[in-house]
DNA sequence: ACACTTTATTGACCTGGATCAATGTGTGAA
DNA sequence: TTCACACATTGATCCAGGTCAATAAAGTGT
């Protein structure tokens, strides 16, 4: 999500507000993708006090680990980050990449510790919920609750969409579908769907989606000799959104 | 989960009680491991009347699909059930098994829609949360709205777990790590953790793995082989928990 | 007890994607 | 600008687990 690839209004003051850690909710351009959607205004206005906007984390960055304590659970407001578990050998998948306005650190509830590593794939930042405050707030606030609620639910929700792909799809419906869904998630945040730029490696790709890098490079090749899409490097353009959806099962 | 395997008081009463459908939860033989678990006295009882329960399911018998209006969150009273998300050519993926005290269809809250199909594997029976009304008592109960979350963020980590399964696993510790979750939801309802009847079938197991049913077969006589475990039929014995454990990965 | 269907096992063979190996292409530090 | 190192591509080969095929059990209804 770097400054470079932003097509329309919705991020363009991100930049410029980007060192203000205390800006108001209410401002941020975050607004319509974030948890205050649909709060009153003055329940909004409390919200914001507990909410703490942190300083940015580089590139690689652990956000959290299994062994920090949990207290916290962070939105993404800006650059993107991965989470990875892992077995007890150390071998990790990678489980799910966030961008601006998404939480992460939800499955830590359960059990009061985090369950995964969470990293910055570029530099980045979020806004911290510290957790028991947050649910003081929600039992005064019903809509809150609804919000936390329903954003457990998708990420529920997208969790069973990657089972079904790594359980029973191709290389390249998985490949596709992993695309698919990176360009509804740009273009909810005001970004082109066609064309982006990735911000996480071959290698986290392929570990997401159960493959070898080396498969991915080649699919992303095939792809683009069959004039669905152009990469190089991180770059993405798709020719041809409509096709890639009838291929992605 | 059949009467003949219970080893346990904690079910003792269960078999006497089925056809109660008004039992209420404060007598439940579930009490331990269910919703109304942290709740007070005065609100259980008012939970309680919100809660219907409902009639039996036969085997194989649908207890929603994605074209059900979404109304209801599922806690299993008896029985067994299976989920299973469907790609758009028909391909299914199996993505949880569900035993007395869990939630099922959580994930239909964001979306207001069932993402998955739900079907009982036996003879099943259910009691039927209201999700409207849950919302409205739980913003009146903190604790309530506590379990809740808890709930979501605990079906969130063994979806995780899950993905790091069929990224990650070999077929073999695919395989163990689905015995040794099955041995500690049974024994946490109070059935023996080494010896048990699979209430799914070598197809469900296959799938919700990523596997072939035949795969799944031979590895079952290998593990035998290796006496590890005795399998005939559904009825599992294992008799080696901690090697098993070992190989899990 | 029977036939009939569904489910499970076992063997033979095959293949999609992994692994191994070599080379090419950034990219950031000094 | 150059070095150094991480990341990406491409080709050759291999194998874990899938597919196909043939029985064998285990349910299920009559």
């Amino acid at each position: 999500m770097t400054q470079a690839r932003m097509i329309t209004p919705l991020f363009v003051d991100l930049a410029k507000v980007e060192h203000h850690h205390q800006l108001a909710c209410q401002s941020c351009a975050l607004y319509r993708l974030c948890l205050p959607l649909g709060l009153h205004r003055d329940d909004l206005s409390k919200l914001d006090q507990i909410i703490k906007r942190s300083a940015g984390y580089k590139r690689h960055q652990i956000l959290f680990e299994p062994s920090s304590s949990f207290k916290t659970i962070y939105i993404v407001r800006s650059g993107s980050f991965k989470t990875t578990i892992s077995a007890a050998d150390g071998r990790e998948q990678v489980t799910s990449f966030y961008f601006p306005g998404e939480f992460i650190g939800m499955d830590a509830i359960y059990q009061q510790r985090y369950l995964s590593t969470a990293r910055a794939l570029e530099a980045s930042s979020v806004c911290e919920l510290p957790y028991e405050r947050l649910q003081d707030f929600s039992s005064k606030i019903p809509e809150l609750q609804n919000q936390l609620m329903t954003r457990l639910s998708k990420e529920l929700s997208s969790d069973k969409n990657l089972l079904l792909s790594l359980g029973k799809k191709t290389a390249q419906e998985k490949l596709i579908s992993f695309l698919l869904s990176m360009s509804q998630r740009f273009s909810e945040r005001g970004y082109s769907a066609t064309s982006f730029q990735l911000t996480m490696s071959r290698g986290d790709i392929a570990n997401h989606l159960g493959l070898a890098i080396e498969t991915v490079s080649r699919l992303f090749t095939q792809l683009q000799e069959q004039q669905l899409l152009t990469i190089q490097g991180k770059e993405v353009a798709i020719l041809d959104l409509s096709a890639l959806k009838q291929r992605c099962g």
